[in-house]
This record gives structure tokens, C-alpha cells and sequence, in this order.
RNA sequence: GCCGGGAUGGCGAAAUCGGUAGACGCAGCGGACUCAAAAUCCGCCGGUGGUGACACUGUGAGGGUUCGAGUCCCUCUCCCGGCACCA
């Protein structure tokens, strides 16, 4: 054993001994019980960043714990290999998409290796392999012909310089970001998933998770939005152009319907299309409305503007003419692109008929306090629930009173009904991009739109091909689009859109289980591992992915292929991973980035950071607060730096040490230098403790000081195991930290305290290894207390060690700490109180009052109060 | 704009059910060792007042409930994540 603690030395050997025992090769096992451990699989961006590192330390420490407590750990790693960024490297550096990326998995993987991760590599996928995505292929047809993909039009950010279709990202303040042309919505058709067929049970299911964040299912459940209110239609009778119906909107708030003074309609509506035809000005607005993107958060925020189409439709229940207005907040997309607007009792309404001084009639008075300085109409809308008024038949009933009469008396009239709605919408899939899988489906002139039958699948997407920013390159390729229809066998045309990549990442899970299978896309494997019993990645996939998965889940169940209908039953989401930014400002104010290695920072003499300078020419730099680690920032860490500078076991110890996982964890080098200096004491104290103390005996006739050291050690490995189970690893690390502190302060005198020291180290290393395994590893073997620390189970702390005789209570006078006092362990309320009242502090500060209550918290403390 | 979350010393944080606020670590300061430095070890370390014992005060701001509030309730401020084509 090395007296020096070398740790590129240590982990290469630990690396090396997991590899040739295939330790962490899985197959079913009916006689242990599973743990399906899973991180979210990376986007082969390049290489690792920190919070890449922070999810699969987090992953390992859990899937490592488990198989410690005798589970049987399946921890699998693949790639999400399709996406945007490929196409982007394609662009900039001529490189073809695929190419980019496997040199990426190649780099990426590597580096994981390093990490020392207990991961099943003989499980490994990625995304934008034929084997991977002809499953995909062909569940596609399977949800096709089950009328769970079907076609419509979309809405897409259209850039008409580089004729392309955008994503969100790509719009920066309303522009193409390669082009910088103006961006238009354009209508486009598109495949969409029907999961608004699963709304109701996606909702539902989250109450049987009792393993997720409530935070998360809270997202879900107010993303998924299901709305119970009022279909109402508003008849229209338009001579002038020729047309006859109703207009149809949905509203939680039928109760205000009396109060209703317009009805607005987006600018793609056909009622607006018919009324622009004779009406120039309008033409013009609704072209207008057509500029900028589709994201809603810019809709959200850009300013309501509308125009009267001078059209007019009948109120359902007064006979009055309401004016149609085309607004530019309204959307096609949401509901029936149509809304009644209550200025009186909507805000947005409101602020919208203040604009262009549209009418505004209060129907709503509150039932509490003064109606006239809480919500006079001609300040602000009053959106509570309250009492009717002004409202003919139904003044004075209540809201759900109200909703039930006004939407019977619609119903009477055949003019509406209570309808259910969902915020959530269908699930648009198809893509004008290049990598991405190949949608299977063929487009004949005579038999329509054809699913590809399953013996031509996979459809391969090309590899060789050009890719320019313009246009949609398979879209260019004859040679991938020409083709047979597969039912009459005339020329047809391929589908040339790709699907989203969330559809890889929504089914994924699954494919772990039979990775090699050529011959189906699960199989009964799937029965076994299935539902991942922990999931770990970060907050930002808290809703689309997550429902995305769990709808897949649940399509695939009702296809036959799988059991269960849950994806993962716990969740953790980890926080980001962020640093100090810094900067210079050139001209035009513009900041350039300044990576923290290249920046020196002084301190105060408190330790504050007053200034920076750059390392290169010694000059000024601004520093720029902490922000998310990006490269846009240039504030990332290159988690590579770290493993050579320190080794895995430091990068993993210090990141789970340095904020509890959910939270965001701040980068500090010192940080990490301070991990390192634990390892470097642990291998001290394993070194000189040597093997000829090795062997776990239980210590015995120990003096009362070693007994209270016992006590402590396994006082902290009892709370080091309960900060396990609450997946919170900072306070693990803690408790370690307290364990060696503990024994390096033991007396080494005798035989006990000996055997003290060999228990307490062996707890210690138990506890480490999950976090810091190839430490861990090495001591274990060098101290003598096993072959392989993988075989030894996590260590239990042992009530006689924990017992105690007396233990002290805090003292409070009226809820004020003023001392405290030691009473028996087994002593009961009223010799507690007698103590309590006996203390000096009780004696001084309750001022010779009579106590009027003592309150006694057990095994914590007194409260007298005087 | 809408939905969700967060704020505790100079810094990262901890506080299990409403019960000792600041464990553990980083930085800093003082000391030991050293020719010196590094490493290591020992001590101090929220603020104010006090030589001190100690007292008062303190968990983003303001209010409330309670014997007792970082924790529960109400109002507000700032920061972060998501908003359906970034992954």
C-alpha cells in the first residue's frame, strides 16, 4: 500500500478490477428484489459538463446503496443522439451530422468510464442507430392504425430568407437567428400524438405516485389543466357574406355571460378570413398578426391588439348583437380559437376593451366587503366568484348556481352545454429537420397517406448528405424520398420529416431491458425491470419529457407490449450546477465572457471578492454574479481537469457534498480542494491503521470515553443512513466527515480502543463507497477487511452502542434558551419538571414568579413558562 | 403574462413532526512545526455592547398564529426553472 494517497493510481486498479469481474453486469434475478436505477441519458453534446457529472454521481451513489442493501441494480447508460446541435456542427464546420456524433458518444464515454460508474455497458444505446429507431418506426404505424397519430395542420416559425422552419431558440427578438429576416407563423400539415386521449388518466395517475415531488406533479397537473365549464355558441345570420352558424367558445366562467360585450377570434379563423375578404384594413391587421413566432411566452407578453371585423353575432341568451373583434392573443391552436370577452370580470379583457373603448357591464359583485372600493368596474376587473347582479333571471345566485342555470337554460336552446377541457394539446412530432428518425409513411396520389409495412423497416436516414441551413435536405434527396407505394405500387413520395426527439427519449427506459433484441422492440425482460424504480435528472425536464414518457408508457401497455403504466416510480431532480461569470465590455457595451481559470479574484480580509483581473495581461475584469454554467456564459468547468487534477473519487465526493441534490450547487475550486483533503486523511488513517488491525471485531470493555466516541460514530452512521434514504448525500458525506474526525481524535492506546478504530473505519468505508467507491475499493482490501467492498452489506448502527444512561435537555424560560440540565434517560415528566424548577436558570430568570405552564418536549427540552 | 420553485454568517450549506439556528466544509485570522515555504496540526470565527461572566439581536421585507416559528398562515420584493420545435 502506497503511503501517499495517488488516486489516479487507486481508481485505475479499482476500474480495472470491475471491468474483468463484470461487476456490474445485471440479469434477471427473481430471488433478490430490482432496482432499476436510471439517470437521464446525455445528448452527445461533446463532451461531459458538470451537470452531467452532478446526475450520474447522484445516480451511481443511489444504484451503489442499493446493491449494499442486497438489491439487484440494473444501472444502464445510452445516448440521446438525435437533435439540433448535430445539424448546427454540420453547418459551421462541415461535418457530417453522424460523424459529430459518434466521435461525441466515443469522447462522452470515455469520460464516464473515468468517473468509475457502476453502469451495465453491455446495455448501452443510442438513439440514431437503425436497431434503436425502426422500434420507433414501427410503433409509429402501430399508433397510426389505432388513431393515435394522426395528421392536421400545424403553426411553425417560418424563416423566408432561409426558407426554413425554426425552432423556438432560433427566434431571437422576433428574427431568424441565422438570417435575421422577420420570422412568420406559417401553417404547415404535421403527424400529431393524440395524448389528450390519455388527459384524464395522466391526470388522475399522479396521485399514485407517491414517489415524485409534489412540485413536479403540481407542473403536470396545471399543465394537463382540465377545466370544467361551458361550450356557448353565439348564432350568426351574415347576409353580407353569405354565410350562416355559430361562433362556438368555451368558458370556465359562464356565470359572467350576461356581462359579455364582444367576442374575439384569432386571426386565422375562418369567420376573420371571411370578413378580410371585403375588408382591406383587416387584411392587413391579420397579416400583421402573423409576424414574430409561435412561442407563447412572447404571445403572453406582446401587446393585445385587435380590430373590429364589423361582423356581429346574436348573445345566446339576450338575442343583443355582440361585435366580433380579431385579437392578436387569441390562438387557433387553444380550444375554438374563439373567446367571449368580459371586460368587467377579466382582466385581459378588460385592459383590451379600456384600449379601444369597448363597453364594460358589471354582473359580479363580491359577497364580502365593500363592492364599490374593491372592484369598481372602472378601475379594474373583479375576476373573483361572487353574487350576480344585472343579469335579468338569475340576479343573485351564486357562481356554481348561476354556471347550472345559465348552462341549462343554453342547453334548452340548443346553444351550448357543460363541457370538460384540457390545457393540454395534442403532441406535434413532425420535424423539417434532417437528424432525426425517419417518419415511416409514404404519400401516393391515390391511396393517400400509407404506414410502411413492417418488412421495409427501418426506413435508414442517409448518412451522406449536405447539409446548408436552407431548406430540409431529405426533402432535396430523390434518392431517399422516391420510392413505391407499398399498397397500389405506383410512384410515390417518402415522408421527408423527422420526429421530434422527445419520442426517442419516451421509451428508452424500455428498450434497456433487451437492448440486443432484433426481433421485437420489448420483451418479457421488460416485465422484470420495468417501471424504473428511480429516475434522476434535472428540474428542467419536469414536464414535456416526464408526460411524455408516462403517455408512451401507456400507449405501449395499450398495444400489448408492457405491463405497467407508470415509467418511474420515485423521481429525483437534481438543481443546476452554476459559477461565477466574468466579463469585459468591448464597444457597444458588448460583454465578452472570461472563463474563471483565466481570472485571478482578491479577496478582502473577510474574504470577500472585491476584484478581478485577468490572468494573461493583469488588467481589470468585471466580475458577473453566478449563473447557470453555459458556454454562452463561459463560465463552465471542464469536468475533465478536475478528474486529472484530482481523480473521480474528489470530483463525486464534492459534488454531492456541496449542496443537497435538488438544490443548485455553486461551483468553488477551494471547494474541491477541500474534498480532496478528506481523501487524502481517510488514505492517512487506512494507512497507518494498517492490516494487523483490520479485522471487524466488536469492541469490548471499552472505557467511558470510548464508549461515548462509539456512541458518536454510530450516532452519525444512523443519521449518515437515514440522509440516504432521504436521497439527501451532502449530510451523508457530513456524517463521514464526523466519522473520521471521531476516530482520528480516539486515543490509541489499548486493544479496545483498537478495535474500536477497526470498526469505526470499516463503517466509514462502507459509507464512502458509494460515493467515493475507488477509495473505498482499495482500503478496504488494504485494511484487510475483504476481497471486494461490493460484497459488504451497509453497515447497521447497533443499539447497544447507540444506549445511553442520562442526556441533557435544553432549559427555556418563557421560550427563551437559558440553560439546560441532564436528567436520566429513563426519567419521566414530573422529575423533569422538578429539575427543571431546581436549576439555577429556572431560579434566576422566572424571578421568583409560580410557573403557570411546563412544557417537556421529550429528549429535547423544558419550557417554563411564567 | 401564466405555472412551479428558491432566499439562512464572508461563501457552500445543516437544522428528521413547530422545539439548542449556523452541524460539516470553504475562505479568513491567530498559533505550533520549518532556515523559509508548502503540507500538516491546534485555536478563533453571525452582529452589537462588555476585560469578562453575560446580555441583547439575528434565517429576503412587513404582519399574524403559538409556551415556542428558518419551519405554519397572509401580503410583498428579488432571483431561478418551464411555457409545447434547446435537450
Amino acid at each position: 500500500m502506497q503511503e501517499k494517497y495517488q488516486p489516479a493510481a487507486v481508481e485505475a486498479a479499482a476500474q480495472q478490477h470491475w471491468e474483468t469481474t463484470l461487476a456490474f453486469r445485471v440479469t434477471e434475478d427473481s430471488a433478490r428484489p430490482k432496482y432499476y436505477c436510471l439517470s437521464m441519458f446525455p445528448y452527445p453534446s461533446g463532451k461531459l459538463h458538470m451537470g452531467h457529472v452532478r446526475n450520474y454521481t447522484i445516480g451511481d451513489a443511489l444504484a451503489r446503496h442499493h446493491r449494499m442493501r442486497g438489491y439487484n441494480v440494473l444501472q444502464p447508460m445510452g445516448w440521446d443522439a438525435f437533435g439540433m446541435p448535430a445539424e448546427n456542427a454540420a453547418i459551421q464546420h462541415g461535418v457530417p451530422p453522424a460523424q459529430w456524433t459518434y466521435a461525441n458518444i466515443d469522447y462522452m464515454k470515455g469520460q464516464l468510464k473515468r468517473l468509475g460508474f457502476a453502469i451495465d455497458w453491455s446495455r448501452e444505446i443510442a438513439t440514431c442507430r437503425p436497431e434503436y429507431y425502426r422500434w420507433e418506426q414501427w410503433l409509429f404505424t402501430r399508433l397510426y392504425q389505432k388513431g393515435l397519430i394522426y395528421k392536421k395542420l400545424g403553426t411553425v416559425n417560418w424563416d423566408p430568407v432561409d426558407e426554413t422552419v425554426l425552432a423556438n431558440e432560433q427566434v431571437i427578438d422576433g428574427r431568424g437567428w441565422r438570417s435575421g429576416a422577420l420570422v412568420e407563423k406559417r401553417e404547415i400539415p404535421m403527424y400529431y400524438m393524440r395524448i389528450t386521449a390519455y388527459a384524464d388518466e395522466l391526470l388522475a395517475a399522479l396521485d399514485e405516485l407517491p414517489g415524485w415531488p409534489e412540485q413536479v406533479k403540481l407542473m403536470q397537473e396545471n399543465w394537463i389543466g382540465r377545466s370544467e365549464g361551458v361550450e356557448v355558441h353565439f348564432p350568426y345570420d351574415l347576409a353580407n357574406i353569405g354565410t350562416v352558424g355559430v361562433l362556438k367558445v368555451f368558458t370556465t366562467r359562464a356565470d359572467t355571460l350576461m356581462g359579455a360585450t364582444y367576442v374575439a377570434v384569432a386571426a386565422e379563423h375562418p369567420l376573420a378570413t371571411r370578413a378580410a375578404a371585403h375588408n382591406p384594413e383587416l387584411a392587413a391587421f391579420i397579416e400583421e398578426c402573423k409576424q414574430g413566432g409561435v412561442a407563447e411566452a412572447d404571445l403572453a407578453t406582446m401587446e393585445k391588439k385587435g380590430m373590429d371585423t364589423g361582423l356581429r353575432v346574436i348573445h345566446p341568451l339576450s338575442g343583443e348583437y355582440l361585435p366580433v373583434w380579431v385579437a392578436n392573443y387569441v390562438l387557433m391552436g387553444y380550444g375554438e380559437g374563439a373567446v367571449m370577452a368580459v371586460p368587467a370580470h377579466d382582466e385581459r379583457d378588460f385592459a383590451f376593451a379600456r384600449k379601444y373603448g369597448l363597453p364594460v357591464r358589471m354582473v359580479v359583485r363580491s359577497t364580502h366587503g365593500a363592492y364599490d372600493e374593491v372592484c369598481a368596474p372602472w378601475i379594474d376587473a373583479y375576476a373573483e366568484h361572487g353574487k350576480l347582479v344585472s343579469s335579468g333571471g338569475y340576479d343573485g345566485l351564486d357562481f356554481q348556481g348561476a354556471v347550472d342555470a345559465i348552462a341549462a337554460d343554453l342547453a334548452a336552446k340548443g346553444l351550448g352545454q357543460k363541457r370538460v377541457q384540457f390545457r393540454l394539446r395534442d403532441w406535434g412530432i413532425s420535424r423539417q429537420r434532417y437528424w432525426g428518425c425517419p417518419i415511416p409513411m409514404i404519400h401516393c396520389d391515390d391511396c393517400g397517406d400509407v404506414p410502411v409495412p413492417d418488412e421495409q423497416l427501418p426506413v435508414v436516414l442517409p448518412e451522406n448528405v449536405e447539409i446548408t441551413g436552407r431548406g430540409s435536405p431529405l426533402a432535396k434527396m430523390p434518392s431517399f424520398h422516391a420510392c413505391a407505394c407499398p399498397r397500389c405500387g405506383k410512384p410515390a413520395r417518402r415522408e421527408t420529416d423527422t420526429l421530434d426527439t422527445f419520442v426517442e427519449s419516451s421509451w428508452y427506459f424500455l428498450r434497456y431491458a433487451s437492448p440486443d433484441n432484433p426481433q421485437a422492440m420489448v420483451d418479457t425482460r421488460a416485465d422484470y425491470w420495468a417501471p424504473v424504480d428511480q429516475y434522476i435528472g434535472g428540474i428542467e425536464h419536469a414536464i414535456l419529457h416526464l408526460l411524455y414518457s408516462r403517455f408512451f408508457t401507456r400507449a405501449m401497455r395499450d398495444c400489448g407490449l408492457i405491463k405497467v403504466s407508470e415509467p418511474f416510480t420515485r423521481l429525483l431532480t437534481q438543481g443546476m450546477v452554476v459559477a461565477s461569470a466574468y466579463y469585459r465590455e468591448s464597444d457597444g457595451s458588448k460583454k465578452r465572457w472570461i472563463n474563471p481559470a483565466d481570472v485571478i479574484v482578491t479577496t478582502d480580509e473577510r474574504g470577500r471578492p472585491v476584484s478581478a483581473t485577468l490572468k494573461t495581461d493583469g488588467l481589470p475584469v468585471t466580475i458577473g454574479g453566478v449563473e447557470k454554467m453555459s458556454k454562452s456564459k463561459n463560465n463552465g468547468v471542464d469536468p475533465q481537469s478536475l478528474i486529472d487534477q484530482y481523480g473521480a473519487d474528489t470530483a463525486r465526493l464534492f459534488i454531492l457534498f456541496a449542496a443537497s441534490p435538488e438544490q443548485q450547487l455553486e461551483w468553488s475550486d477551494s471547494g474541491v480542494e477541500g474534498a480532496f483533503r478528506f481523501l487524502r486523511r481517510v488514505w492517512a488513517y487506512g494507512h497507518a491503521l494498517g492490516k494487523e488491525t483490520g479485522k471487524e471485531a466488536t469492541p469490548a470493555g471499552l472505557s467511558k470515553e470510548l464508549a461515548d466516541a462509539r456512541r458518536e460514530i454510530h450516532l452519525h452512521l444512523k443519521q449518515a443512513s437515514h440522509d440516504f434514504g432521504k436521497q439527501q448525500f451532502n449530510t451523508v458525506v457530513s456524517a463521514a466527515m464526523k466519522i473520521l474526525n471521531a476516530l482520528e481524535a480516539l486515543p490509541r492506546a489499548n486493544a479496545a480502543a483498537s478495535a474500536l478504530a477497526a470498526e469505526g473505519f470499516s463503517i466509514l468505508l462502507r459509507l464512502l463507497s458509494p460515493i467515493a467507491p475507488h477509495i473505498a475499493h482499495a482500503l478496504w482490501q488494504a485494511c484487510g477487511y475483504g476481497d471486494d467492498i461490493l460484497a459488504a452489506p451497509w453497515p447497521e448502527p447497533l443499539a447497544a452502542a447507540l444506549a445511553q444512561d442520562e442526556i441533557e435537555l435544553m432549559l427555556q424560560i418563557n421560550g427563551k434558551l437559558r440553560g439546560s440540565l441532564r436528567v436520566a434517560a429513563a426519567a419521566n415528566k414530573i422529575d423533569i419538571e422538578n429539575a427543571a424548577l431546581a436549576t439555577e436558570a429556572a431560579q434566576k430568570f422566572m424571578d421568583g414568579k409560580p410557573a403557570r405552564k411546563v412544557v417537556i418536549v421529550p429528549a429535547r427540552l423544558v419550557n417554563i413558562v411564567v
